[in-house]
DNA sequence: AATCTATATTAGCAAACGTTAATATAGGTG
DNA sequence: CACCTATATTAACGTTTGCTAATATAGATT
């Protein structure tokens, strides 16, 4: 078994393994991916899919601490999955692009399908 | 502030908090993101974009240890992101179905428009 | 039946992560 | 200018998580 790794399981070896492009893709993939994987970020994110608000209101819907929510948020937003707009004395946050809930809703339908 | 959610909020504050099923929606898909949410498993995953792989071959490509896979293969099985089949005195793993597939291209697409 | 070979499991350890409480900042309002 | 109000930051703590080495299992091969 230990020489027998066939040319086609080589090439993705060479690519997973060697490719700067490939690496720079899983290590941001899984980083965007455990983003998501947080249930008080996720709660965010399903609050935010139904429309734009303030942190104020999401720490009311979600249930979560004022603080708890600032630094989530501020993950988000560092890694392009929310941004954000300041209204009055208030910051009003909101999904950054259709990939995010795409993403969400996928993963709904791959647990409905099961 | 503090009494000025609004009814459209309180609606979505209703789902996340009081619906059971929002609440189970919640917890599984950030199980299923968490899961995708680590290089090593994000690594076995892309491996089997292009094709199932017996253990031995994930390990080959991905370059980690054969213990680490097992576990990683254990949990992405139990959540049904993969599924396997014995084949002689291997088994065989494969990708369960293509909404993981979908999740991946759309957070490299993600990426790449940023 | 004994031995390999491929895969799975377990326990221990170190690193990463989310929450909390306390504090800081900064813009608006009296 | 002093004081709110909304949001952000920091440090400490406990929990979770992935990795490793060692061991177990189970099917195949001799």
């Amino acid at each position: 078994m230990e020489n027998c790794i066939t040319e086609m399981h080589e090439k993705i070896r060479e690519k997973l393994i060697n490719s700067a492009k490939y690496k720079n893709d899983v290590e941001k993939a899984s980083v965007i991916f455990s983003l998501l994987g947080d249930p008080s970020r996720m709660k965010i994110i399903l609050a935010l899919m139904e429309g734009e608000l303030c942190v104020y209101h999401i720490c009311e819907i979600t249930g979560a601490k004022q603080s708890s929510v600032s630094q989530h948020l501020r993950k988000l937003k560092d890694n392009n999955i929310v941004k954000c707009r300041k209204s009055a004395n208030q910051v009003v946050y909101y999904l950054a692009d259709e990939h995010v809930s795409d993403l969400v809703k996928t993963v709904l339908q791959h647990l409905d399908c099961k």
